[in-house]
DNA sequence: CGTGTAAGGAATTCTGACACG
DNA sequence: CGTGTAAGGAATTCTGACACG
């Protein structure tokens, strides 16, 4: 239950992952992850949330784009580089 | 670790246990919780925390003052009723 | 004692935009 | 594309007090 539960603003959830409120906000707007909402429309953030946030903190260093990560939610590999003769 | 967190506003917390920011904060000022502070001086609460003051509100429901519930964290025996004859 | 409420201010968060690249 | 920032407003939270009992 309490993993899954959207209980964190996200002023917590910068402080949980070090990463930026933009970046956050951001990555939603990619379709990455998908916090509640208040009914005053404030975001609210699970554990899982905060997880999926370090895991795509960690693509994205890596060299990933957000389409890439939200088209293959675990495997993240390379999509095949067209080929050019 | 995610259970003893402090993540949670007050009002997230009154939705959770159903009890009203007032009381919550008074159980607080009663040394029956401890949340943490922000910078900025807002309450953060855990699961931890949700679960006490559950434990509280049913405490309190069947009679127990605060200072009771201080007293004897985990044993909620009334004191003896003092004798005057 | 335990809790409700109105009051005023402060911290937090929100959106849309401009910027750079 | 991914991210920073200043802007203005709105939602959330805070404290201290008055009230009742």
């Amino acid at each position: 239950m309490a993993v899954e539960s959207k209980v964190m603003s996200i002023g917590v959830v910068c402080e949980l992952t070090g990463l930026t409120e933009r970046k956050i906000r951001y990555y939603e707007q990619r379709k990455l992850i998908f916090p509640d909402r208040t009914k005053g429309g404030n975001r609210r953030y699970s554990f899982q949330d905060v997880e999926k946030l370090m895991d795509i903190h960690q693509k994205m260093q890596e060299g990933f784009n957000t389409v890439e990560l939200r088209e293959s939610p675990r495997s993240h590999r390379r999509r095949c580089t067209p080929i050019y003769p």
